[in-house]
DNA sequence: AGTGAGATGGCCT
DNA sequence: GGCCATCTCACTA
């Protein structure tokens, strides 16, 4: 179990949501430490991305964590009641970022029953665990952080890995069908579609 | 199974 | 004022 440093973050987008599924959440939001592995994700390119909160260099308060260094936070309120959790890439001029769309809790149950399904989407996730606004920002390579990521050496055999249009994105045009929703074949925890 | 609408509020034009 | 990187429940059949 190993902490995921910084610079992983600092690649291109969409090597780095392929490379984040598999890896660990850790979630200190509520007192007790809890895990769970991340199962889909979706790349956001920022400036060059229609669908993202930063196309064409918007620089606006909600939108201020993408503008840091790749491995913060940015967590946003959507549909008034929804929070979501996004890991930034890159640099500060590069405000690019990764939605966290589905984990899976850890440890795993021996059995699985529908009652599991409690982080099988992005906003799910968030009431979950917790995570609001508060998390907004914080640095995910910081073991002492409410938030950060680990490798337990757990692999996705690139063969295992789906690229999908990204979901809920339908007014950014053609940008709509860019293949840029990742997640693990055939894992229960992946959100609807 | 599949469709549709409501909840609910910050953010942006 | 309109739009959301969503979720749930009610309704149809």
């Amino acid at each position: 179990m190993s902490i995921i440093p910084q610079d992983f973050y600092f690649e291109d987008t969409a090597s780095v949501a392929k490379s984040l599924l598999g890896k660990t959440l850790h979630i200190k939001t509520t007192g007790k430490e809890q895990l769970a592995r991340i199962v889909e994700v979706e790349a956001y390119l920022g400036i060059k991305d229609p669908a993202c909160h930063t196309f064409g260099g918007r620089q606006t308060p909600r939108v201020k964590s993408m503008y840091l260094s790749g491995g913060h936070s940015y967590v946003y309120l959507i549909y008034g009641m929804y929070n979501c959790l996004n890991i930034v890439t890159r640099t500060e001029e590069h405000p690019e970022a990764i939605l966290i769309r589905a984990v899976e809790p850890l440890p795993l149950a021996a059995t699985f029953n529908k009652s599991m399904l409690v982080s099988n989407g992005p906003g799910k996730l968030c009431r979950h665990y917790g995570i609001t606004k508060e998390h907004d920002g914080v640095a995910l390579w910081r073991k002492n952080s409410p938030l950060y990521l680990s490798d337990d050496g757990f692999k996705v055999p690139k063969s295992q890995i789906a690229a999908k249009p990204r979901v809920g994105v339908d007014y950014a045009g053609e940008a709509a069908q860019w293949p840029l929703r990742f997640y693990i074949a055939d894992n229960k925890f992946v959100s609807k579609k």
